[in-house]
DNA sequence: GCCTAAGTTCAAAAATTATTGAAACATTGG
DNA sequence: CCAATGTTTCAATAATTTTTGAACTTAGGC
């Protein structure tokens, strides 16, 4: 609303100040890279998203990385991560040369596709990998135990793995 | 079943040499390690858990160093926090000298007491924060958007908040 | 077709996290 | 209580992950 009193006119071409975060945006941001932390996705990826989150309309690449003072290297990667597990969308206005970046609109729908992302893959590698386990724990006679954890272990990555794809198109909010 | 032929015979007090992992063994550990690594859980620890899923008893704690070829550091580390998350419970015979580990009965159950003690303080610390941060941009008359968006995010972090007791006391297998 | 703004890549530096091992501490059988 | 065994602690080191920034690529406008 009021720009850093700063006059920006006659002087076109320097590239703007940015102010830095406001303490609710601090805030919020700490919130997300905690959760995400738990993800392992890196603070400066889940500080993007929370700019994204509080700001009322979309950023475009400079806006975020002056506001955030990270660098373009991480804003670019942050924008990758984001962009490729559809938690934010762009909204390059036609005849715009730069694109604006929004959240995707329901937080949730990102939720799920990030843990997808990083569990489905890992199910269906190990796949083959438990039911050979499995083989050959049963092969040498092992301990009914151990036959049954590993039994049990392999019934859930089915289960998992079946039930996966009910996840995968989620109804748009 | 077959040590490794060497005579252990007259030397009562040489530590016993112990086998590295089995090809089996590798495998499941990998798969554990790799789970564990979306939370956040290090690998000597997931390989620990895994050894101890794999294997027929309990383990003691030289058995635990001498398998994996890890140090006593991480040993006694792995064993404090997955203790600590109830994922492993200690099975000390009477009259016996040092405590043998096994995995408690149900991974579910351990899994979701990893999340929890994870996800929850998250969530516990951040509500006074979220409802401050959603208070500001109230006052500050914010687009209608984004108060939308913190509405929501203040309505699923109360949510969690009074879900979280349901998950609490999982009636011990 | 050039020229420039916009964005990406990636090797090196910085920051963070995990592991080690030696010393301190704890427990228990004698 | 002592000595020996078993376990924890924690500062130093190693490994891993994240960030940076300068060189490079791409896409428009003219």
């Amino acid at each position: 609303m009021k720009p850093p009193s700063e006059k920006t006119a006659g002087r076109r071409k320097s590239r703007p100040t940015f102010e830095p975060l406001q303490p609710h945006e601090i805030e919020l941001a700490d919130f997300f890279v905690r959760m995400a932390s738990i993800l392992g996705v890196p603070r400066s990826v889940a500080e993007i998203y929370a700019l994204l989150y509080v700001s009322p309309g979309p950023l475009d690449f400079d806006q975020i990385q002056g506001r955030l003072g990270i660098s373009k290297g991480s804003v670019s990667q942050g924008l990758k991560f984001l962009r490729g597990h559809e938690m934010i969308l762009s909204v390059k206005e036609k005849g715009a040369r730069r694109e604006r970046w929004q959240p995707t609109p329901s937080l949730a729908a990102s939720l799920v596709a990030l843990l997808r992302s990083q569990v489905l893959p890992a199910l269906e590698q190990a796949q083959p990998g438990l039911q050979r386990v499995l083989a050959d724990v049963l092969q040498r006679g092992a301990q009914p135990e151990v036959i049954e954890r590993l039994t049990r272990l392999n019934r859930w990555n089915s289960r998992a793995l079946e039930l996966a794809p009910l996840l995968l198109p989620p109804p748009g909010a």
